[in-house]
DNA sequence: CGCACCATTGATATGGATCAATAACTGTGG
DNA sequence: CCACAGTTATTGATCCATATCAATGGTGCG
């Protein structure tokens, strides 16, 4: 049953991949497979298995030896670092299509992050050593592999300079601001894709303090409720976007862009 | 003569490769040519050239497009993410040997860091375009590539735990640990390779902060001169460890090491 | 010798953590 | 349908760590 399920999976697979070939702008978080034949995917994929975990449950623990890079077929998982005293930094959060170990098992050496399902989740779990011969093997696949890491790493790099250089506030109107041009940018509703706490703590901070920071981020026409926020217009969140940012942004450089129009060629909507 | 110089280059990194060879246990910094013929770095490096900085000048702006990978031929410089205002956040410090702008050009669209000089500073400049080009073509390279960012992303991981979840004092420890490792781990003395006030940056505090943690850290048996220190024994830094970096430690698991006899099976020397 | 720059030390202020209590929501079983 | 327990979010009061401000000392360089 395991292994039929991974036939469906990459039988989907296979087939959302020639929609999406239609689709130009559509190049996003899937991308690990662009470009390999079903060929070398069905190789690839031949001893992997899907495996469902539970709500609160350790996928990978800290320290442990990775031996899979997987996949989330549904459900949302967080890596995160944790000391023994407790404390926890998370490092990403996770929903559906994405995937997680893809850098860890290129380090070498011991997992430096843990991984936990946040609700129910189940995982297509490829062997890290297929992944690892394979991409010796297909520089396509490699380079795949490569745009993958660098941009967590590049969300990394932003991690740390939210949490360093900006106050809770900036840190959470630039996580909303990134969260509105991910849910397609002409859209006013987001709604959270995870509990407050979490994002609290991947923003670098108490749930108290995240509380607070939406309290104050409201003056500025935010209305939020529950999980679902609405902004009066599409540019209440222009001044929390930076130079990178706005190379994303699709209203950026318009006569409307607040920041840009400004001229001061600092970041922009 | 810029020509010249790369020739110059690539016959002195040919000859040490061949040296590199026979010490199995580099595997290192300078790996971003491992396995990769004489013939493919000609190709690749072709186009290349040396470029001198001077201390303090930028070398790459933050939100330019990337042109170059870059490789520290001489000098030292750090990546940085600036805020209008200002405010600086310090991702990583680098010397001679390692390169920058290697995971940058992967990620599509403008720089989201800078880079400076910290001071006089020599650069093999590589097009990115090269870059990416061949590691299309080139498995092994793009698997080099990968083995690099996914270093940097490991310490970019580590930066957030370490701002996150410790205290300065703790933070320090962490960093001088790393660097004890790094320079040969039967030394005990260290030097410090950058200066206070970036390495304090790096660490999330100000040099008042990182003067006062220097004191504290000066109790548990460690005297700090100037830029040089002396640790009273091998073990002093053992419990600013943790699992993934113990990994990396040939004397854990010892029964020298105070944690991993201790026994707690969380971080060791 | 004197000027910059960097590090250190002390005094003060403050932002966010912590502690504590309440409120809202979720799901469960009677 | 409601009552209840468990979880999550909010709000207020307090405290403390670290930033900030200010002054001094040390070091290297012209």
């Amino acid at each position: 049953m395991p292994e039929k399920a991974v036939d469906v999976f990459i039988h989907d697979f296979l087939k959302k991949q020639q929609v999406r070939a239609k689709n130009i702008d559509d190049d996003d978080k899937t991308s690990l497979f662009n470009g390999v034949s079903e060929e070398r995917l069905q190789l690839l994929l031949s001893n992997s298995h899907m495996k469902d975990f539970t709500a609160g449950q350790m996928i990978v623990e800290q320290g442990d030896q990775p031996a899979y890079l997987s996949w989330i077929v549904s459900g949302r998982t967080k890596t995160l670092r944790y000391s023994p005293e407790g404390n926890e930094a998370t490092i990403r959060m996770l929903g559906r299509g994405e995937t997680f170990m893809d850098a860890v098992i290129f380090m070498g050496g011991p997992s430096p992050i843990g991984v936990r399902a946040l609700e129910d989740t189940t995982v297509l779990m490829i062997p890290a050593e297929s992944v690892r011969r394979h991409a010796l093997h297909d520089s396509q696949f490699a380079c795949n592999l490569l745009k993958i890491v660098t941009k967590h790493y590049r969300d990394s790099i932003q991690q740390i300079d939210s949490i360093v250089t900006k106050t809770p506030v900036e840190r959470l109107g630039y996580y909303f601001l990134k969260l509105h041009l991910d849910q397609g940018s002409d859209n006013l509703d987001i709604s959270l894709p995870f509990q407050k706490s979490t994002i609290a703590n991947y923003l670098g901070m108490t749930p108290e303090t995240f509380s607070r920071a939406l309290n104050q981020i409201k003056k500025s026409g935010i209305d939020i409720k529950n999980d679902e926020m609405t902004m009066k217009d599409a540019f209440v969140l222009c001044h929390f976007c930076d130079t990178d940012t706005a190379a994303v942004c699709p209203k950026s450089n318009t006569s409307d862009c607040p920041l840009c129009t400004g001229g001061n060629g600092k970041g922009c909507h």
